[in-house]
DNA sequence: ACCTGAACACCGTTCAAGT
DNA sequence: ACCTGAACACCGTTCAAGT
C-alpha cells in the first residue's frame, strides 16, 4: 500500500508480487532481477538487500506457487467432503486447472528452475502439506473401496505420478492430438485416472 | 574430424555435438551460444549461419535426446520380445536411468525450455516414434493379459503419464523421503506401475 | 556460402557510498 | 538497516565486412 516511500516499508513481499506478475504476464523467460526491480522503482541491486540470490526470489515465488495450489486442493476437500469419488476427480482436475491458468506458474514449480529446493525451509514446509493432504485424500478413497488397500504414503504418489505426468505432457504438448480431439482434456484425464480405481469413476461438470 | 580448418567443414553438427557437452556437463543454465562457439573454436556470431536461434539449436539437441531416448526403448524392445511382463517394468525403467543418468537431457526435453516445438518437423517426428512404440507395446501387453483392454492409444497415454510422472517428480526431489529411503526407487517405480496392471508385476534385477 | 568483429541492449552480482 | 550507482563479466542478436 504505502509505497514511492524511499524505503518502502515492504519491499520484499513487493518484490515477489512483481516476479509473479511479470511471470504470469510475459512468461518464465522474461523474469530477470532487474526488471522486477524497476517495476517496484528501485534500483536493480535494491533486491539483494532482501533475497541473496536470483534463486531465493525463485523460491519465494515458487513457494507462492505451492501456497495456490494447495488452496485450490483445500476448496476441493471442503466441497466435497464425504464423496471420495468426486475427491479423486475433482482433485485431479484441479491440477489441471492450476496448470493451464498458470502455466508459468506451474512451468516455475516442476521443471527444475529452483536448483536447491532443500535449502528453503517455506518451500519443502508447504510441499509436505501438499503431499499430506494428498495422503488424507487417498486414505479416504481407500476405505470407500475406490482405490486398492495398502500404505497410503506409496498410493498417494502414484495417484500424484499419474495426474502430474498426464498434466506435464499435456502442458509439453506430448500429448497425442488424435487423442485429445477425440476425447477432450478433462475426459481424457477421466479415463486415464480411471485405470488406477476399482470402479469406474465419472467427470462431473460443476465445481 | 576435419577441424580447425577456416570453413570447418561440419559446423552445425559440431554446435549440437558441444551444445549436448555443456548440457552434460554443467548443466542447462551454462547451455549458451557464446560459449558453445566458443567451445568449437568459432566467433561467437558463427553459429547464427546454422541456427536462426538459441531456440534453433536447443530443438536440435532436445531432438538428440528424444533419439537417444528412443534407442533405449528399442533395445529393451529387442531384448525382451514376447515377454510383456517384462516389456512394461524395463521400459519405465529405461525411462529412469535415462533420467538420472543424463539429467541436463531430460529437464531439457520435458521442461519447456523449448517454446514452440511444434515448428521443429524432426523433433515432432522423433516424439511420434515414440509414442507409436509405446502404442505398439501397450498392445502387446493388453493380448497378453496385463493391461486392460481398450483403444491402446488411450492406454498408452496412460502408461506414459504414470512412468513420467514418477520419473519427473522422483527429479525434482519432491518424492517423499520417507517412502523412497524404504522401498528404493526402481523397488517404488515397480509398486506405483503395479496400480495399473492386472497381474502384479515383479522387479527383475539385469537388463 | 560461411565466418569475423564491433556494436547494442540486456543480464546477475558486487561494492563503495549515500540516507 | 535499507537503498543507489558505477563497475564487471557475462548474455542473445544484428550487421557490415572479410574469405
Amino acid at each position: 500500500m504505502k509505497k514511492t516511500r524511499y524505503h518502502h516499508g515492504d519491499l520484499k513481499n513487493a518484490l515477489i508480487q512483481a516476479g509473479s506478475e511479470i511471470l504470469a504476464e510475459d512468461g518464465i523467460g522474461s523474469l530477470s532481477l532487474r526488471k522486477v526491480a524497476s517495476r517496484v522503482g528501485v534500483s536493480h541491486s535494491a533486491p539483494y538487500a532482501h533475497f541473496v540470490d536470483k534463486q531465493d526470489l525463485i523460491a519465494a515465488i515458487s513457494t507462492e506457487g505451492f501456497r495456490m495450489l494447495n488452496e485450490r486442493f483445500l476448496a476441493v476437500g471442503e466441497h466435497f467432503q464425504g464423496n471420495p469419488d468426486q475427491f479423486l476427480i475433482e482433485l485431479a482436475y484441479a491440477y489441471l486447472q492450476f496448470a493451464t491458468e498458470r502455466p508459468a506458474y506451474f512451468k516455475l514449480m516442476f521443471s527444475g528452475v529452483l536448483e536447491k529446493e532443500k535449502e528453503y525451509p517455506e518451500f519443502v514446509e508447504v510441499s509436505k502439506q501438499n503431499l499430506n493432504f494428498l495422503i488424507h485424500l487417498v486414505e479416504q478413497c481407500q476405505s470407500a473401496g475406490l482405490l486398492k488397500s495398502g500404505p497410503a504414503e506409496v498410493l498417494a504418489v502414484s495417484v500424484w505420478s499419474l495426474v502430474h505426468g498426464f498434466v506435464d505432457l499435456y502442458m509439453e504438448r506430448q500429448m497425442p492430438s488424435t487423442v485429445l480431439d477425440h476425447e477432450g482434456v478433462q475426459n481424457l484425464l477421466c479415463i486415464v485416472l480411471n485405470q488406477i480405481t476399482l470402479r469406474e469413476i465419472r467427470l462431473v461438470p460443476n465445481i
